[in-house]
RNA sequence: GGUGGAGUGGCCGAGAGGCGAGGCAACGGCCUGCAAAGCCGUCUACACGGGUUCAAAUCCCGUCUCCACCUCCA
């Protein structure tokens, strides 16, 4: 067995993953800074990562996920001044939104979600770290990192210090060494939040509030750190500069996700509101939008179209299709408990353990489906070859957090179950119609007993066991 | 100017010297009273021009196009 391997930023390589501490995995993933509800593109990373903690749970690890929040930034400041209401309520809505949105695409709750302004005193003892070692100084109430001082600056992006360009409108007044400096720690201005520093009032710089926290809930040194490939500069690097410079290991993988593009271009948080999450699960499933997401390898651009969208719901209709009809003959409900061996293939480990291989291990779960329809499609399949096959589908479906099963997809559809049980009783109760009509072939009163299910959204179908029913998909029927 | 990435069939989207990924759509067949779902089959693609090789989507050289990032205040 290789294990699994993740392609590493800092290298360009592939790596095999080996812990800090045999057994655990720490994860530290930049999570969002609340200046405005999230689209499409800001869950794409939070969907990628949640299934590389997932794949790692499934794996045997003892998972630590931290997901900070940054609630303070020069945007979400200029956000309340506009709105006429203090930043923190800015940041606290937007922070709901995307906590809502997260959950709705099923993303597991992290270990813990540390907000910048509540770790103030763990930068400014970073901060002392950085100047006792001459690697930080104060100017004019700003406190700046020295690039000079840290030989490394650079490594993770490849840039080279002498070609980085200083920013075009760098400040005259400012009070940086070099151009390329970069601010830990702002003097405070009239009307802005601030907190006392042995340098004076201020508020964080952008940068700084990751390394604190992370070190705070993962320790000077932890496994692996994540995040959209739009942060690998400045951010990223700034953050192994102030670390590294400060004494710490800090990060030992670095995993970045791609961005979603819409017409070419990266979906940046400018465009129109269609794009947010809120909107579109109102055009697809919250799990659909999920697997779209999910399909595609965590590091390659994805285009997003409706058409895209559409398509990614079609597909996950077969597998969901699948397990749904399959898990029916076991007597086994969405929500419910089940009891299946839920071991996933040996082609779908290897897809994943190389780099999160989702697309291949999406080939597997769709090969062994397959399998399951031909099973289902005989009848009088052996339940315990049915049985492997659904449980080999629901382990892999869960892997990707996309399990039919789940209750947290269970109960998106509104379901409950003596609601169920009384629409099943009165649904028989019109099957019971439909087969007598069929009986004397009566076409014409069967399909209308069809048809009416079928305006009230209740879709029918027969199989070798019987007729089953189903609720329509959002849409279909005006519903 | 610097750094990184991308261009694959009608569409999405993997792969990375030979063994046709997978899905969606379409078409044909099987099944069905008819459907639906499912199953079987068809559609053989890698931006362009050279080169290396028995063999190139994959390696090399060149070209074009596109994207991202290049320091708070964006």
């Amino acid at each position: 067995m290789v294990g699994l391997r993740l392609h590493d930023t800092a290298t360009r390589s592939l790596r095999s993953f080996e812990p800090l501490v045999p057994g655990r995995a720490g994860i530290y993933l930049c999570g969002a800074t609340v200046q405005a509800p999230p689209h499409v593109g800001h869950v794409r990373s939070q969907v990628a990562f949640d299934v590389l903690r997932r794949w790692l749970a499934r794996s045997g690890y003892d998972v630590t996920f931290v997901r900070n929040v940054t609630d303070i930034d020069d945007k979400i400041l200029r956000r309340g001044a506009e709105e006429g209401v203090p930043y923190w309520a800015v940041a606290a809505r937007n922070e709901r939104a995307f906590e809502h949105a997260y959950e709705l695409l099923g993303c597991l709750p992290p270990t813990v979600t540390p907000r910048a302004t509540g770790h103030v005193t763990e930068m400014v003892e970073l901060m002392d770290r950085l100047i006792d070692r001459g690697s930080a100084y104060a100017a004019g109430g700003d406190v700046y990192f020295d690039v000079r001082s840290y030989a490394d600056y650079g490594a993770l992006s490849g840039q080279r210090l002498d070609d980085v360009q200083p920013a075009a409108d760098t400040d005259v007044e400012t009070c940086k060494h070099d151009p390329r400096d970069f601010t830990l720690w702002k003097s405070a201005k009239p009307g802005e939040p601030s907190w006392p520093t042995p340098w004076g009032r201020g508020r964080p710089g952008w940068h700084l509030e990751c390394s604190a926290m992370a070190r705070t809930y993962l320790g000077a040194e932890f496994d692996i750190h994540c995040g959209g490939m739009d942060l690998v500069f400045p951010h990223h690097e700034n953050e192994i500069a102030q670390s590294k410079a400060a004494g710490d290991g800090f990060a030992r993988y670095w995993l970045h996700n791609g961005w979603v593009t819409t017409a070419g271009e990266k979906m940046s948080k400018s465009l129109g509101n269609s794009l947010l999450v809120t909107e579109v699960v109102k055009r697809v499933r919250p799990v659909e939008l999920r697997f779209y997401l999910a399909g595609a390898h965590y590091r390659s651009h994805q285009e997003y179209s409706e058409e895209a969208l559409r398509e990614a719901a079609a597909a996950y209709g077969r597998l969901e299709g699948f397990v749904l009809r399959a898990s029916e003959r076991f007597g086994v409900r969405p929500g419910g408990s089940y009891a299946f061996v839920d071991r996933v293939p040996e082609a779908f480990a290897a897809a994943m353990d190389d780099d999160l291989g989702v697309p291949a291990a999406l080939a597997v779960l769709h090969d062994t489906v397959r399998e399951g329809n031909k099973l289902l499609a005989e009848g009088g399949a052996d339940d315990d070859e049915l049985g492997n096959v659904l449980g080999a589908v629901v382990a892999m479906l869960d892997v990707l957090g996309l399990n039919p099963l789940d209750p947290q997809w269970a109960t998106s559809g509104g379901s409950d179950d003596r609601l169920v049980s009384a629409v099943d009783a009165l649904v028989a109760l019109a099957l019971e119609q439909r087969q007598a009509a069929r009986a004397r072939k009566d076409w014409a009163s069967a399909d209308a007993v069809r048809d009416r299910l079928a305006a009230a959204g209740i879709l029918v179908e027969d199989t070798p066991t019987g007729a089953r029913w189903s609720l329509a998909a959002a849409g279909e029927n005006g519903s």
